[in-house]
DNA sequence: GACCTTTTTCTTGTATGCAAGATTGTATTT
DNA sequence: AAATACAATCTTGCATACAAGAAAAAGGTC
């Protein structure tokens, strides 16, 4: 299931910036994971020079930050972050499917087998394939409607709100994600874009609501949950 | 003249970064341009380490482009590329108008003072101002409207869309840029998102009908141009 | 003089070495 | 025993050296 591919795919150290992405997609990565240069030197078999480059890529997207001479770490976004982020993956899909929100039949077959992918990983209960196409699935909205800038940034902006989403514990559900998914397509096959956009809207207000719900669980405060009651 | 902060920005590096892009966005670099590691390195007083490190940030962020030991070059998209850069700003500034267009007061009077500037810089036919504040709007935009993960994106897009100005000769008029900027203020000061929403829709259609108008002048058939009457 | 070959030069690609600082573990002191 | 000072260790920060390849220059051949 590949990514949508870097530039200069070839490149080693473009291959470790993909695969990192790829396991945070998965929820394989942990927000607040240490990520070392040594290990991943190891790891991919390469110096640390590699390392270095495809850290400073993923620090560019977002996904990583350095603490000076302490580590490399994926993200931890605080509560506010997380807001912030997903207002601006709203603003970003609402906007596309209102200016651009024109799919011609095949592409929407394509969506379609997306989405019925999903559904697939949901039953058969994979988390990790079932996190990534869930993810996806916006990538794949944005070069259906024909702009491979957009998808690009949401490629990031996602890895981002999965990473969200393991952090605040978001209890949204993958079933009614995929069934939002579904939605947003009849709509778009319908040639209704505005409607799209409006189910786009609920659609990341449900997982923006999950953050609501259920109250920040940082690592600190993790911990400290986790020895309260010494018994 | 501040731009919105890279993380870590007291790192040499993050300095090198700023610079560059800095210098694109006032249209002091070209699209096309060679930015040789060693120049570089020279001019900031560093290794090429850490020229290397701001470069792989710049390339991730879409501004740079390197060819296999061949240099390190502006990007210099192809029409098609610059279509999709604009389609995507205009997605992304619609859409963050239409959904989070909502700002006080004052904030309302900093935007009035930014368009200020903008024709103060047209009136001194200061052209590298001149041209950052154009492009900066957008980012004191999204600032404005309380999105600081839609500013660094759209710090990004601007950037690149000076470039393409630059590239394809765009003949939209600065003054014309600076009237819409604060026809854009009007409407959401009179609390209109939409209509403001509507109008960013305009103005950035206009630039990219400035490409149309205008054919592409690439850097060979620009070449081509001005070798065809030898005279 | 034009064309092909070879060599030189210049560029990035990658690994490595050492420095600087943060953290952790240990001993020392009170 | 608790607190503090010290040392060892582990981490990134940065520069440098060399390898690999591309482009340009030089040389040779017809």
């Amino acid at each position: 299931m590949p990514l949508t591919p870097s530039p200069e795919i070839d490149s080693p150290s473009a291959r470790i910036e993909d695969r990192i992405v790829y396991a945070a997609l998965c929820g394989r990565i942990a927000p607040g994971e240490r990520l070392g240069e040594k290990d991943l030197a190891e790891i991919f078999g390469v110096s640390r020079t590699l390392v270095r480059e495809a850290m400073m890529r993923l620090q560019a997207r977002g996904i990583v930050q350095v603490s000076s001479r302490r580590g490399w770490f994926v993200i931890e976004p605080t509560e506010e972050e997380a807001r912030h982020t997903l207002d601006a993956r709203r603003a970003l899909e609402v906007g596309m499917l209102v200016t651009l929100g024109k799919v011609d039949a095949p592409t929407i077959q394509a969506l379609r087998a997306h989405v019925q992918a999903e559904q697939a990983a949901i039953e058969k209960n994979d988390r990790a394939e079932r996190s990534y196409l869930l993810g996806h699935f916006h990538v794949c909205l944005a070069e259906a409607l024909g702009s491979p800038v957009l998808a690009a940034l949401l490629q990031d902006l996602t890895t981002r709100t999965v990473l969200i989403a393991a952090l605040y514990q978001s209890s949204h559900d993958a079933c009614e994600s995929s069934a939002e998914h579904e939605l947003i397509i009849d709509a778009l096959e319908a040639g209704d874009a505005p409607e799209a956009a409006r189910l786009m809207d609920t659609h990341l207000r449900h997982v923006e609501n999950a953050l609501n719900e259920r109250h920040v669980l940082s690592r600190l405060k993790n911990l400290k949950v986790a020895l309260s009651h010494p018994d």
